[in-house]
DNA sequence: TGTACATCAGTGAACGCGCGTTCACTGATGTAC
DNA sequence: TGTACATCAGTGAACGCGCGTTCACTGATGTAC
């Protein structure tokens, strides 16, 4: 879309101030990221970022949008590569790719599922980017719910031991909340599936910041395998499937 | 313990420094705590506080372990006002508390399980203080095993659909963690409830990042009534019994 | 009980650093006739 | 095709701010004889 040559030119440098903005990130976190610094590293005066970003916090609501895009194509590239009828494979390849994705971008992870930047607000323009991971986990429902491999509602809700039903009704406003999601997301995903994938999803983030931040230091010995472990769990719970 | 009254004038000064500084930390947050701010609202001079702390890293990491002391108070509290043998509603009363903690605190819950603070790494010395909240979970299950409440191994790994096996082995190494922790903490108790258990841990602490960290804007409404059924669905998972 | 000395809390100035943002400017690149 | 003007990128200086930490000092509080 950039035609004329300034244009063009103008584009590029606004991607080489994120690509060394990304760095700084990546090198030193969110808080200390620096438009001096980064004006350092390209060998210009501090002043002139102010050509192509209004604000600091302008540059950092880039780059969150930036790395929301890259860790949901990391997702939706995972859950490409298994089958599509592979509800449980494709569950495990996604939650695989978040951990990895985590792991090797910690501080830009941090950025997303970590603690807010003091004195910075996301403006709404996060959502979008935001969403798209989120979308993979709902089109593999949205698929198992398509192919009547999940368990019928009643079904979904047995417990442990056999034949008990559920041990807590889904409250209403979840209910509603399930229902609503489901019409945007999942296409007619019974609430209750949606509440647990719900439930999974934070848990998957929850194991991934707990290894990240240092909360399994001394407790657990291999990370990926604990992983692993309670993806499966978790996607048992759901209901797509063994794997 | 403080027997002279030098002694005690100091422990009421480190406990004033603390005291502002925490009400800093909640203000703005951990990565913007300053000493010198500290200072001017105690009406001193910024190099007096290095009578106290020898630097900011080691008021912070205070702020640290009593804020560790702090969330496990209140989660011993809520769990001694349940009955002893209604393990379901420790478990319920625990989360909540934990929930509420980090509600009232929101900075100071960042502080503890958010990213971590750039620029600080914490001592071995936040270790005990860090371990007392999980430390009340262990008791549950504890007590949950002792009552002989909890469903043999067998039974707990039964999945929904009726009698079939557990979708996926204890890894080896996570095995072996599940034992270690048996063992100091838990004393006896299974490695896969274990295993669960730590799940449900994790997947606690996710569904409050989550909703502290604004991720389940427009997608939950009411998140108490959201928390509470994945509770009361992880409990039930764990095999705590009904409630 | 009274004095001499040691300990310690708090002061004030300074060091050296970094930051975001504004503003008037120069000079190059594009656009319109 | 060539000139006049507008647009825009980048400069350099400055504003005003805050920070952690060090250091020589004063004066009060404790301790030992």
């Amino acid at each position: 879309m950039p035609r004329t040559a300034r244009e063009r030119v103008r584009a590029q440098m606004v991607t080489e101030i994120k690509d060394v903005a990304r760095r700084h990130l990546a090198r030193d976190g969110a808080a200390a990221l620096s438009l001096r610094a980064i004006s350092r590293d390209l060998g210009m005066v501090s002043s002139a970022i102010y050509r192509y970003f209004p604000s600091r916090d302008d540059l950092l609501t880039a780059l969150i949008i930036d790395s929301y895009h890259a860790i949901g194509e990391a997702a939706e590239r995972a859950d490409s590569t298994a089958g599509q009828d592979d509800h449980a494979g494709r569950w495990l390849a996604l939650c695989r790719a978040i951990r990895a994705w985590a792991i090797e971008n910690p501080h830009e992870y941090a950025l997303l599922y970590g603690s807010p930047v003091p004195g910075y607000r996301a403006p709404s323009d996060t959502i979008p980017a935001a969403t798209r991971v989120a979308a993979v986990l709902a089109g593999i429902v949205r698929d198992t719910v398509a192919a009547g491999a999940v368990p019928s509602p009643a079904g979904a809700v047995q417990s442990p031991e056999a034949g008990e039903p559920s041990p807590a009704q889904l409250p209403a406003s979840l209910a509603a909340d399930a229902s609503r999601l489901a019409e945007t997301m999942m296409h007619g995903a019974d609430p209750e599936l949606v509440a647990r994938s719900l439930l999974a999803w934070m848990a998957i983030f929850g194991a991934i910041s707990f290894e990240l931040f240092g909360h399994l230091n001394n407790v657990v010995s291999d990370y990926g395998d604990a992983f692993d472990y309670q993806v499966r769990q978790l996607g048992h719970y759901v209901g797509l499937g063994r794997r």
